[in-house]
DNA sequence: ACTCCACAGGAAAATTGGGGTA
DNA sequence: TACCCCAATTTTCCTGTGGAGT
């Protein structure tokens, strides 16, 4: 039997592409959203009449089928309206500055290479004006979609969007329309009411999903993709429930559904059943985990390290002093600059962000106002996975200390006798009031 | 009531670094 | 080569703050 048959396609489980279950894929239908999908095609449908759309805002949850669903509108609008329609697609996640919008939009609307505008270094306006001129020299409509908006509004307070929305003025017979993408429901709040208004000419909820709904979407895209009879009914049921739990993530349910499938095949199981989902689960989560850290920045990494090896030493809660202590030590050691404290309570707050620490700041009156942070995982791993950069990897750390502030803290004769276990236990009740 | 710790976190200045033009 | 423009990142400087100690 040749070594590498049981990781070859033709598997028992496969009938057709796993690319069917990932989240980029954009299927050709879309269970429980046709209500959505015809409010966006009404709207849209008004380009076939000569007339310009309204302004679209979609909200909606992560994994709401949000972007994938407006992909496919625009993409039939394409089909349907040919050359009339040109359709530029944006992530603000990735370009979340008026500069780097306005160059990726200018950039879309290239013919050639010999005009495309360098990712740096041309003043904002020269970029807006060369925008204008491309959209004005060709005809047609134009449909700008902005996805994760709030990444842009939260950046510079709309300038960006303000900026766009200039250009939609700009464009003469006004013929551009602009569709946001957001899964924050309040991100107008803080806007000048000119902008909201504008923005929010018409605006679409992406409800989350339920449990059956999802249990329908994994169905279907399973349609074809695995032999009938591969997948046991109660899987499908239990994917659709922890999708559900998470605020109705369809995405999270596919990616757990399309890694059972990936175990089954890699364990020559000829089954999927509750425990491979439960496999996938774990597992999703490890590489969550791991792939957080691999990608931080190199600054990051070593103050997430410091948080690790002090807590290494005590498992007490940490302060904000004693982690940047540390940091300063690791950095002193591997031969790194150190930034500022100011820089690194940002980094923390950053990596509480990621779901790597978690911080909760509280007074202790004379002894200050501080977070008091823990490390949200198995030490060990996070460790591991820190030392994996070579930056790090000589890391010794002879120098880490652990200060016993707490001992001042709880200055008063009582608690200055309480044992570690005792100190440890006081101090993750504290956290864990505040923490919900 | 007042002090004062040990920071949080906002605002603005300064630095860095790509890219341009003269 | 020198110098300017621009955006992003960090530093500097700052004000604010909850509550134990006094």
């Amino acid at each position: 039997m040749n070594l590498f048959s049981k990781y070859s396609g033709s598997s028992d489980l496969l009938a057709g592409d796993l690319g069917r279950l990932s989240g980029s894929y954009v299927p050709e239908s879309f269970p429980h959203r046709e209500t959505e999908i015809d409010h966006i095609v009404r709207i849209l449908s008004s380009i076939m009449r000569d007339s310009r759309p309204s302004n679209i805002l979609i909200y909606g949850k992560t994994g709401t089928g949000k972007t994938s669903t407006t992909q496919y509108v625009t993409k039939m609008l394409s089909e349907a309206a040919g050359e009339k329609v040109r359709v530029c697609f944006v992530n603000c996640q990735v370009h979340d500055s008026p500069y780097s919008i306005l160059t990726t939009l200018v950039n879309e609307l290239s013919e050639g290479k010999d005009d495309l505008i360098p990712p740096m270094g041309w003043p904002l306006d020269r970029i807006y004006g060369e925008l204008i001129a491309r959209i004005n020299g060709k005809g047609g409509y134009y449909v700008l979609v902005l996805d994760e908006i709030d990444r842009l509004l939260q950046k510079n307070g709309g300038d960006s969007l303000y900026v766009l929305l200039k250009v939609i003025d700009d464009s003469t017979s006004s013929r551009t329309s602009l569709i946001g993408i957001t899964n924050d429901a309040n991100i107008l709040d803080g806007l000048e009411p000119r902008i909201r208004s504008r923005m929010n000419q018409e605006s679409i909820l992406f409800s989350p999903y339920n449990a059956s709904d999802l249990r329908d979407i994994i169905s279907f895209r399973l349609k074809g993709v695995v032999k009938a009879n591969v997948v046991e009914e109660s899987a499908i049921n239990l994917c659709a429930a922890l999708g559900a739990q998470e605020h109705g993530d369809a995405r999270k349910a596919l990616d757990l559904m399309r890694i059972s499938v990936e175990i089954a095949m890699r364990e020559g199981r000829k089954t999927i059943t509750d425990k491979e989902i439960y496999e996938a689960r774990d597992r999703f989560e490890m590489d969550v985990v791991k792939e957080a850290i691999k990608t931080l920045p190199l600054q990051s990494k070593i103050v997430l390290l410091s948080a690790v090896v002090t807590q290494e030493l005590s498992s007490k809660l940490m302060i904000t002093g004693e982690i940047y202590e540390n940091y300063r030590n690791i950095c002193n050691e591997l031969g790194f600059m150190s930034l500022t404290s100011r820089r690194v309570s940002d980094i923390l707050s950053e990596l509480e962000d990621f779901g790597l620490l978690s911080a909760t700041t509280r007074s202790m009156g004379r002894y200050g106002r501080t977070r008091f942070i823990k490390v949200m995982g198995q030490l060990d791993l996070f460790k591991k996975h820190l030392l994996e950069d070579d930056n790090l990897s000589m890391f010794q750390g002879s120098r880490i200390v652990r200060q016993s502030r707490f001992e001042n803290v709880f200055g008063n004769k009582e608690e200055r006798n309480l044992t570690d276990r005792e100190l440890e236990n006081k101090l993750s009740n504290f956290a864990d009031a505040d923490l919900q």
